[in-house]
DNA sequence: AGCACGCCGACT
DNA sequence: GTCGGCGTGCTC
C-alpha cells in the first residue's frame, strides 16, 4: 500500500474530509487504518488519523506528501469503530475530526507547538543571541514581547532562524527504572571479589543479585531500599557492564492500595432468575436484543448485571457497564471488582488523564474485559464484546451536550448491533421513550416488581409545605420531618436529607426594590459564593465582589438568597443540636478522596443525618438509614422543560429508594407546594405505570417525545437583530422544505437570552419521520459556513436534545 | 484552525 | 517609501 487517507486534526467545515498521504518507504506495511499519525498540512505538522490505506491516489503526485510519522504501533480504533465514527458524525452532525477524538481519552489528542532553532552560524543580532546562548531552540509561547518577536519573523526570513512545529502528546507513559544483571551468577561473584574493599554498596548490590532466586529485572527503587546501596553503585556497576538498565512501563493505578473483597454471586429470586435467563439466552444466541430492565429501587438489578457478566466472561467475550457519572462511587466500584478482580477497568471523570489512559490501554491490550464507566466508556476499543448494560438508563449524563452530541444509550445499540450482542438498559423510573419502546415491543420489558429479601416499598409521605405556613411554622422543617428525625435519632437509626437544589441557585437580591444582580455578560443572575464572598456568572466565569449596597436603589439591605446546604445545615444544628450531621455538595467533595470519605464515615455510623444534594440521589445502601427527607420536591417542577415531571417523578423515586433497603423498614417524608401534581402523588405508591400513562398524556398533547423526535438549532450573534433574523431565516428554509407531518417552534430568544455578550435565539423541530432533515441542516449550515469562520456568528444543531437552554 | 499572500493607511 | 494592519483563500 503507497497511501493512506487522513483525517486531520483541523475543525473546519472544508477540512473534514479526508487527504491523501504518501507512504514513506520506512512505514510501508506498517501504517494500518485506525492509527494516528503526524502528517505535513500547509506549513505546519499536525495530527491525524488513518482512516483508509490504498495502492494509488487520484491526486497527481505532485501534490502528496509524505506521512511525518506514526504515533501508533497497533491501531488505536478498531475498524468497528472507525465505522461508528462514520454513524457519529452523520447522527450529530459533527466533524469527523471531533468524532474520532470522542472515542480516545483525552491524553491521546495532541498538543502543538512552535520552536525556533538556529540554523547556519551567521552571527544574530544582539537581543537575540544572548536568548540562543545557552539554548538551541526557543519556544514560541515563551516570546511575550512584541520587539523580539519582530526581530525573529526578521531572521526567519533571512534563513538564520527556523521555526519547527511540533506535534507533542498530552500525556506519556509512565515507566520506571528496572534493573536487571547482565551475566551468571558465577560471573557476578567473580566481580564482586575483586571489588575494592571501600566499595560496601556495589559489594551489597552484587551480593542481593548472587542470592537471589529468581532471575530477571527489579525496580531500581525496591533494589536500592533493599540493599542499601544508592543509584550511584547501581550506576557503577552498570558502567562495568555488570548490569543493566531498563524501562518499564507501569499504570497508574487509582485502585493500586485497595483490597476488594472477593463476592460470590447470590441466589436469585424469581423475578430476578427470570430476567437474568432471558439475558443469558441473548447472549448465547448472540441476538441484539435490547431489554429494559426495569426493577424497582432495592430490587437487585446489580446482582442481575453481574451474573450476566459472568455469563457474557465465561463466553471469553467482553462487557461494557455504563453507569451515571454521580453514582460512579466506591461502592458502585467494589460491587464489580469484588466480583471480577483485576479483569476490571473503570473510566470515569475522577481520574486524570494519565490514570485515564492507562486505565484505556489495559482495555487496548486486553488485559481487562470488562469496563464500568460513564458516558465514553461506550467507545471501549473491545473487539469481541459480549454485552453492554447501562444502569440508571435514564439519567440525563448519558448525552453528551458538546460536540458530538451523541446519547451513549443510541451508541450502545449501534455497537451491541455490530457484535450482535444484548444490550440492558436497567431503571427504576425508565425515560418514556424508552418504557414506551418496551411497550410497543421494540425493547425487551424486563420487570422486578418487588424488593429483594421481601422487603417493602418504604412508606412515602407527603407534607403539604403551604398548610405549614398557614400554620405558622416558618422553618424549612415541617413539623412531620422533625418528628421523623427525632425518631429516627432516638431509634439509633440514620436519616437522609435530600435539597433539590436544581433550578435554584443562590442569587443576591436586594429586599428593597426587587433589584437581582445579573452578569454584565450573559443575561442570567450570578451566583454567590461563600468562599472569599463572591459572586460569579456559571455561563462565562464572570467573577465579582459582594457589592455593599443595591447598585440600583443604594439600600444596604442586599442579601443572598436560595436554599444552600450550607444554610439547611445551620438550621439543622439549631433545631436538633444534638445530631451529628454530615454534609455532601460540591464544596465538601471536591477535594480527591472526599467523596468517599464522607461517605465511609456515614457507613460507620458517625453521623446521624447525610445531608445533600443530587449526588446522594442514587445508589447509596446503608443499612441503618430508615429515614429520608425531601426539603422541596418541586423546585424541578417549575422550570421550562417538557421534561420537567418526568425529571421529578424519577429523582423522588430515587430519592425514596435510599429508606428501608434492608431489615429496617423504611420512611419517607417529602415536602413539596404542590402536593396534588401527579409527579409527587404518584411517588407515594411507587406507581411507575400510573405516572408514565399520565405524562404520555400530555407528552401527546403538546408534540414531545416520545411521540415526536426533537432537534434544536441554537443560533447566536453579538447583534440581536442578526441573530433573530437568521433563526427567522433557518426556521422559514425548513418550513418550506419540511413534511406537513413536523413542527417548528420559533424562533424564539432562548431560555438564556446572552451568553459572553452574544445574542442567542433558538428553533425546536419536532418531528416523526424526516429523511431529509439531516441534509436540510447540513445546507444550512454550509450556508453560513463563512460567517461561522469568521467567528460572527454561531450556529449549534442538537438533534435529540436534552437541554433546551 | 492557522498560515501565506496581498492590498491599503501612517510612520521612520 | 516601507512597515504592518488584517481580509481572502488554501491546506493532500
Amino acid at each position: 500500500m503507497n497511501f493512506a487517507e487522513v483525517i486531520v486534526d483541523v475543525t473546519t467545515k472544508n477540512i473534514d474530509r479526508p487527504f491523501d498521504y504518501r507512504i514513506p518507504d520506512k512505514f510501508k506495511g506498517m501504517i494500518k487504518k485506525g492509527m494516528r499519525v503526524i502528517v505535513p498540512f500547509g506549513a505546519r505538522k499536525i495530527q491525524g488519523f488513518v482512516t483508509g490505506v490504498k495502492e494509488s491516489s487520484e491526486l497527481a503526485g505532485r501534490s502528496v506528501k509524505d506521512i511525518e510519522d506514526i504515533l501508533d504501533l497497533t491501531p488505536v480504533l478498531t475498524e468497528e469503530l472507525l465505522e461508528l465514527s462514520d454513524w457519529l458524525t452523520e447522527k450529530t452532525l459533527s466533524f469527523k475530526i471531533t468524532a474520532l477524538q470522542a472515542m480516545l481519552p483525552a491524553a491521546m489528542k495532541a498538543k502543538y507547538g512552535k520552536e525556533i532553532k538556529v540554523i547556519g552560524d551567521k552571527p544574530l543580532p544582539e537581543p537575540l543571541k544572548t536568548l540562543f546562548l545557552q539554548k538551541e531552540t526557543l519556544s514560541y509561547s515563551d516570546i511575550d514581547d512584541h520587539g523580539t518577536l519582530k526581530l525573529i519573523q526578521r531572521q526567519v526570513q533571512e534563513g538564520n532562524l527556523e521555526v519547527a512545529y511540533k506535534v507533542k502528546q498530552k500525556t506519556n507513559k509512565k515507566t520506571r527504572r528496572m534493573i536487571a544483571p547482565l551475566c551468571a551468577k558465577e560471573h557476578l561473584k567473580e566481580a564482586l571479589d575483586s571489588l575494592s574493599p571501600q566499595a560496601v554498596k556495589q559489594k551489597a548490590v552484587l551480593q542481593f543479585f548472587i542470592d537471589r532466586k529468581e532471575s530477571g529485572a527489579v525496580p531500581a527503587k525496591e533494589l536500592i531500599g533493599k540493599t542499601g546501596g544508592s543509584s550511584a553503585s547501581v550506576k557503577a556497576l552498570i558502567d562495568k557492564g555488570l548490569l543493566k538498565e531498563s524501562e518499564e512501563e507501569v499504570y497508574r493505578d487509582p485502585y493500586q492500595d485497595r483490597m476488594f473483597k472477593k463476592t460470590e454471586p447470590l441466589p436469585l429470586t424469581e423475578e430476578q432468575a427470570q430476567a437474568y435467563e432471558a439475558i443469558a439466552e441473548a447472549i448465547e444466541d448472540k441476538r441484539h436484543d435490547v431489554f429494559l430492565l426495569h426493577g424497582v429501587t432495592g430490587s437487585g438489578k446489580t446482582e442481575v448485571y453481574l451474573q450476566s457478566i459472568e455469563k457474557v466472561l465465561e463466553a471469553g467475550k467482553e462487557a461494557i457497564v455504563l453507569v451515571p457519572e454521580i453514582s460512579l462511587t466506591p461502592q458502585m466500584v467494589n460491587r464489580f471488582k469484588g466480583r471480577f478482580g483485576s479483569q476490571v477497568a473503570v473510566l470515569h471523570s475522577g481520574l486524570s488523564t494519565g490514570e485515564k489512559y492507562d486505565e484505556w490501554r489495559k482495555i487496548h491490550r486486553k488485559e481487562v474485559r470488562l469496563v464500568v464507566g460513564a458516558r465514553s466508556a461506550i467507545f471501549a476499543p473491545f473487539e469481541n464484546l459480549g454485552m453492554i448494560i447501562i444502569d440508571e438508563e435514564h439519567e440525563t449524563s448519558y448525552k453528551q451536550e458538546e460536540m458530538p452530541r451523541y446519547h451513549a444509550k443510541e451508541a450502545a445499540i449501534q455497537r451491541a448491533e455490530y457484535h450482535r450482542c444484548p444490550v440492558v438498559l436497567g431503571s427504576a423510573t425508565p425515560t418514556l421513550e424508552s418504557f414506551a419502546r418496551a411497550k410497543k415491543g421494540v425493547y425487551k420489558l424486563l420487570s422486578l416488581k418487588h424488593r429483594v429479601n421481601h422487603q417493602v416499598m418504604p412508606d412515602v409521605s407527603l407534607v403539604d409545605m403551604r398548610e405549614e405556613l398557614r400554620s405558622g411554622n416558618r422553618s424549612m422543617f415541617s413539623k412531620d420531618l422533625m418528628a421523623g428525625l427525632e425518631e429516627t435519632l432516638e431509634k439509633g437509626e440514620q436519616a437522609v436529607l435530600f435539597l433539590n437544589k436544581r433550578g435554584y441557585s443562590s442569587f443576591v437580591m436586594c429586599r428593597d426594590c426587587g433589584y437581582v444582580i445579573q452578569c454584565p455578560h450573559c443575561e442570567i443572575s450570578l451566583t454567590y459564593h461563600r468562599y472569599g464572598q463572591r459572586l460569579k456568572c456559571h455561563y462565562c466565569g464572570y467573577e465579582t465582589g459582594m457589592p455593599s449596597s443595591c447598585p440600583e436603589c443604594g439600600s444596604e439591605h442586599i442579601r443572598y438568597f436560595g436554599t444552600g446546604t450550607q444554610r439547611v445545615e445551620e438550621e439543622l444544628t439549631k433545631v436538633l443540636p444534638a445530631a451529628r450531621v454530615i454534609r455532601m455538595d460540591v464544596d465538601t467533595t471536591s477535594r480527591k478522596g472526599a467523596h468517599e470519605k464522607l461517605l465511609t464515615s456515614f457507613g460507620k455510623g458517625e453521623a446521624d443525618i447525610l445531608l445533600g444534594t443530587q449526588m446522594i440521589a442514587k445508589g447509596l445502601d446503608f443499612e441503618n438509614v430508615t429515614l429520608v427527607g425531601v426539603l422541596s420536591a418541586d423546585t424541578m417542577l417549575h422550570i421550562p422543560d417538557f421534561r420537567a415531571a418526568e425529571k421529578t417523578f424519577q429523582l423522588m423515586t430515587q430519592v425514596s429508594g435510599r429508606a428501608g433497603r434492608h431489615e429496617k423498614p423504611g420512611k419517607v417524608i417529602i415536602q413539596t407546594y404542590t402536593p396534588s401534581h401527579y409527579s409527587i402523588q404518584l411517588t407515594k405508591t411507587h406507581d411507575y405505570e400510573t405516572f408514565f400513562r399520565q405524562e404520555m398524556l400530555h407528552r401527546r398533547e403538546q408534540a414531545y417525545p416520545p411521540y415526536y423526535y426533537l432537534a434544536l438549532v441554537s443560533v447566536s450573534h453579538e447583534e440581536v437583530t442578526k441573530a433573530a433574523l437568521v433563526t427567522e431565516k433557518i426556521a422559514n428554509y425548513l418550513k418550506k422544505n419540511i413534511s406537513s407531518e413536523a413542527k417548528i417552534l420559533g424562533p424564539v430568544a432562548s431560555p438564556i437570552a446572552r451568553i459572553k455578550d452574544r445574542y442567542r435565539y433558538q428553533c425546536v423541530i419536532k418531528y416523526k419521520q424526516e429523511n431529509q432533515l439531516t441534509s436540510l441542516l447540513k445546507n444550512i449550515m454550509d450556508h453560513y459556513k463563512r460567517d461561522i469562520e469568521q467567528k460572527q456568528l454561531m450556529i449549534s444543531i442538537d438533534m435529540n436534545p436534552y437541554m433546551m437552554m
